[in-house]
Formats: structure tokens, C-alpha cells, sequence
DNA sequence: CCTTGAACCTCTAGTGACTGGAGAGATTAA
DNA sequence: TTAATCTCTCCAGTCACTAGAGGTTCAAGG
């Protein structure tokens, strides 16, 4: 069994959040010790991992809650699975897409004025949308 | 003079929004009528404008804040406004290269696995950093 | 056995940038 | 005048934590 201590060193996940995702549910301690402190399994452990590692790919909770729903189920999680992770892939790309343009227009912006005096057309450029190729 | 809606109507940012700038001292109105209404003058309205145009454009309102206070000022603002905008090229490159990588470890994992019944490998990919390529 | 210091407990509040709702008052057009 | 729309303030919620206060428990050394 693990303190929260030693779970957070095994993980890599600092203390207040374990104590975080069990507020909302998601990770349950497997006990507590005659002095009302946590203490977690092996089971535990690897489902923290898990958390962690799915976080780390930038899905949030919601669709982690899910994901872990379905493992924990038979029936065909694989295809629910994939369904998760494949919506978190097209929003990733999504949000490359936006800031890709978004790269682009600030490039531009900045590019307008590269001079020391005089009124900075940069402010210009922020404030006007209309010298903007397309919207944001 | 505007009303809080048709400041709205003229910028496209939402009613609660514009009183969220005032709250935090972004966009004072410039006045009151007779019933505690706001009211709102054609340079308050640019204002909101430059503020919803960099917001669209993924500025943090404290670096709007900053480039508002340096577009009042005459000194030389120019290099300050270029070292605010460019801080935040820099933060939308860095992202979108995080972004990127993400995209690719997710292609991986959804890809170990195309099947539909047995367990599901997703999953598996899903609890196991070793399997990864890099760091996230 | 006792002490010390680290780890742990609960609870509250704050982050950024809004969004939504309740319940009451103001404005405007017919 | 009346009805419809707009606006007011205040409070709570979003997401995923993070920080702090003030108190309790644990493990190791003497």
C-alpha cells in the first residue's frame, strides 16, 4: 500500500491534485490508515498512471472519466475507445489549424512596422481587423 | 452614445463580457444615464474593438492591458508593443509544436488498434508512457 | 518511551476569461 | 398607459488545478 506521498512520487502527480480527482470521482483511495490518512493499491497506482498519462496527451477529464468506464467494461469498448480518442485528435487539429492562422496574422502584424519613431503601426495593426486576411 | 447593447451589436463581444472589462478596469464606460444605464462613447467603442481584435487573436487581456497603457504613452512604445506581440508569437509557435506532438502520439496510439472484439489495445497505449516515443 | 520533523488532514479561496441565471428596475414604441 | 425589451447588481459555475491556514499523524532516532 502507498501513502499519498509515495503515490505521487510512483506517478509524478502532486498531492493536492490525487486529493483533486477524488473530490470529483475519479480516483478513489483504497482505504485509509488508523489515522484517517490515505493509502492506495497497486491497482490504484496504475489507474493514476493512467490518468496522468492521458492528461499528458491533452484529454481532458470528462473523456478520461469515460475512458476508464469503458476499460473497466466488456461489451465493445474498443470502437467507444476509439470514438474518444479519435474526437480529442480532430479537436487537436483543430486547434493546430486556428493557430497556425493565427501565426500567420501575428507574423504579418508584427512585420507592418520595424521602425524605432514615429506613431507604431503595430498598435494599428492590432486594433484594425479589416487589414486582416480572413477571420479569427 | 452607445448602450451596453448596441456596444455589443458594434463590436460582437457579449453584453456580460463588456461588463466583465469593466469589472476589471479594461473599458471604463463613460457615464450613466439617468436610470444607472451605461453608456459608451465612439473611443470607448474603438477601444473594445482593439481589445476583441487581440483577444481573437489569442492575446492574454494583461498583455492588452500592457499594450493598451503603451498605445496612451509617446515615448517609445514601438519596441515595447514589438516585444509584447512577439512574446506571444513565440508562446503560439511553442504550442503549436506541443500541439503537433501530441498529434502524433495520438495517431500512434488510435493506430495500434483497429479491430473490434478482444481487449482493446487503445486502452492498453492509453496507461503505458513506455510505449511512447518522447516526453509530453 | 518520547521527541522531533516530515508528511498528512480538511477547508477555503484563487487562477483566466468569461458565461449564465435570478430578481428587480429602466427605456422605448405603440 | 402598457407591454416588450433592455439593463441593473449580485452570485455561482466552468476547467484543472494550486496555494495557504491551521491542525493531526507517522516514522525514525535517542
Amino acid at each position: 500500500m502507498f501513502s499519498i506521498g509515495q503515490l505521487s512520487q510512483a506517478t509524478g502527480v502532486k498531492v493536492p491534485t490525487i486529493r483533486y480527482y477524488e473530490d470529483i470521482g475519479l480516483l478513489p483511495c483504497d482505504g485509509r490508515s488508523a489515522g484517517n490518512q490515505r493509502r492506495y493499491s497497486v491497482a490504484g497506482r496504475d489507474r493514476l498512471r493512467f490518468i496522468a498519462h492521458a492528461r499528458a496527451l491533452g484529454l481532458p477529464l470528462d473523456a478520461i472519466r469515460a475512458l476508464l468506464d469503458l476499460s473497466g467494461r466488456d461489451g465493445a469498448p474498443c470502437r467507444d475507445a476509439h470514438a474518444i480518442a479519435g474526437a480529442h485528435l480532430a479537436d487537436i487539429r483543430d486547434r493546430i489549424a486556428r493557430l497556425t492562422r493565427l501565426e500567420r496574422e501575428l507574423e504579418r502584424i508584427t512585420q507592418v512596422c520595424d521602425h524605432d519613431d514615429g506613431p507604431c503601426r503595430l498598435l494599428e495593426a492590432l486594433a484594425d481587423h479589416d487589414q486582416c486576411s480572413g477571420a479569427h
